[in-house]
RNA sequence: GUGGCUGUGGUGAAGUGGUUAACACCCUGGAUUGUGGCUCCAGCAUGCGUGGGUUCGACCCCCACCAGUCACCCCA
């Protein structure tokens, strides 16, 4: 249908773009704090990006991207994530020249071909945070932190920090060895889904949810007792740093993020009042991904919110701002001569800095006064014939009733003076 | 991609195989032809997601599709 938007988009109506505002304005005044900077980056990319960048093997690259031919025969895809075109750019201008540690933000659409559900759809937005060049622990903390920090300073409660580390390409080969070895002799019992995973990515056998795979799995070597030497002292700093920074978290050795491009540090925020899509913000370092882009190596850490989710979770919290809708003031004419005035009128109020509307349509004055009623005028400016004639503009307080006659020329000092207080 | 539930006007919704599709809100107009918020009155779906089918006849039955929703999956 003509009338429909595509399937898992959403508008974002008038009356709900304040409550974005008031999320966007929390971002970038703390991203200020914390010394990120924006940055905005292409919708679309080069499909290999993404391929290469998130994983071949990955659900998002498999079968949720928006994939294209352009005009040119090129293989285009609309971000399904920001992280990877965020490397991209920073190695194309070189932002790597500039600081240390180039600390970045962005806000934006991303694209994912999934089912639509509470809190998932195909066109959603997400908020995220990357820190490129840093291999201090104290950068995972303060990514973590910032996140922390972001859902706090609206006012959500019931967050659940979990954090993990998942190794590098030196000990995580050690640990998926282990884990098939646990498996091993298990595999009948496992779902099918997991079968497939024993060769694949074994580790998300510990993140399924069947009961039998679960079962399975209780006893199975967690990856934080294979770590190396490097993965474990960097896993224990970031801790550390947490704990002095009073960031309440719970380690998950099952927590396993989705992308391939994860190194060492994964942490997910949850709101679990949410349901079935209660991770609110997730992330995690990435040493790898700035070399597998075609840069020097490069050690980064980031972490991404779904905005949807988290104005889903305040919107439960009843933590949205209600949205000022008022106007100063609203002119009331009755007659073409009194028209002609009164929208002169208006031009001079807005000049001055009143907010004004006034009627279009040549209604009643009854209608024009309902009108302004409904626009929640604090005064109404009333020009009929005998004003016109007089000179002056009927001055109405719609709080109180109390109304008087204003020379015209009077009209916008005056006004001035009572909409300041 | 899989499964459950749902789909009536701008909104929330009632409804029965058979003439005019309740009710409420919103909106519009009116209640001494220059005054809002309260009250009262009136108007506001030739159509019941779309397309087929069954039937003498379907909004109510069947099928498909589309959409929404919840869950799986995955993730933000």
């Amino acid at each position: 249908m003509l009338t429909n938007g595509p399937r898992g988009t959403k508008d974002i109506l008038p009356d709900t773009v304040s409550q974005w505002n008031y999320v966007e304005n929390k971002i970038r005044g703390l991203c200020r704090l914390y010394g990120y900077k924006e940055i905005r980056t292409p919708m679309f990319e080069h499909t290999e990006l993404f391929q290469r960048g998130i994983g071949e093997t990955t659900d998002v690259v498999e079968k949720e991207m928006y994939s294209f031919l352009d005009r040119g025969g090129r293989s285009i895809t609309l971000r399904p994530e920001n992280t990877a075109a965020a490397v991209r750019s920073y190695l194309q201008n070189k932002l790597y020249a500039d600081v240390a540690i180039a600390k970045l933000f962005y806000i934006g659409s991303m694209f994912r071909y999934d089912r639509p559900q509470a809190g998932r759809q195909r066109e959603f937005h997400q908020f995220g945070v990357e820190a490129l060049g840093g291999d201090n622990p104290a950068v995972d903390a303060e990514v973590i932190m910032l996140a922390v920090q972001f859902l706090q300073s609206l006012g959500l409660k019931e967050l659940q920090l979990s954090l993990n580390s998942v190794g590098c390409p030196k000990c995580r080969p050690v640990y998926r060895k282990k884990l098939q070895e646990f498996f091993a002799d298990k595999l009948d019992g496992l779902c099918s889904d997991c079968q497939s995973r024993y060769e694949r990515n074994p580790m998300r056998i510990l993140d399924c949810k069947e009961e039998s795979c679960r079962k399975l799995s209780v006893g199975a070597p967690e990856i934080t007792d294979c770590l190396c030497d490097e993965c474990q002292e960097h896993f224990a700093k970031v801790q550390k740093y947490l704990l002095h920074a009073g960031i309440r978290f719970e380690l998950d050795a099952r927590l396993v993020r989705g992308l391939d491009y994860y190194t060492k540090t994964a942490f997910e925020i949850q709101y679990a009042p949410l349901g079935a899509q209660s991770a609110i913000a997730g992330g995690g370092r990435y040493d790898g991904l700035v070399e597998e882009i075609g840069g020097n190596s490069t050690p980064a850490v980031g972490f991404a919110a779904g905005l949807e989710r988290v104005l889903l979770a305040l919107d439960k919290q009843g933590l949205l701002p209600a949205q000022d809708d008022s106007v100063d003031a609203f002119v009331v004419a009755l007659g073409d001569e009194a028209q002609a005035v009164a929208f002169s009128l208006l031009a001079k109020l807005r000049t001055a800095g009143i907010s004004a509307g006034m009627d279009f349509t040549g209604r009643s004055m009854k209608a024009q006064m309902k009108q302004a009623n409904k626009a929640n005028a604090r005064f109404v400016l009333i020009l009929g014939e005998d004003e016109v004639k007089e000179s002056v503009v009927t001055l109405k307080n719609m709080q109180t009733s109390e109304q008087q006659k204003v020379a015209i020329e009077e009209i916008i000092n005056t006004l001035c003076a009572e909409v300041k207080d």
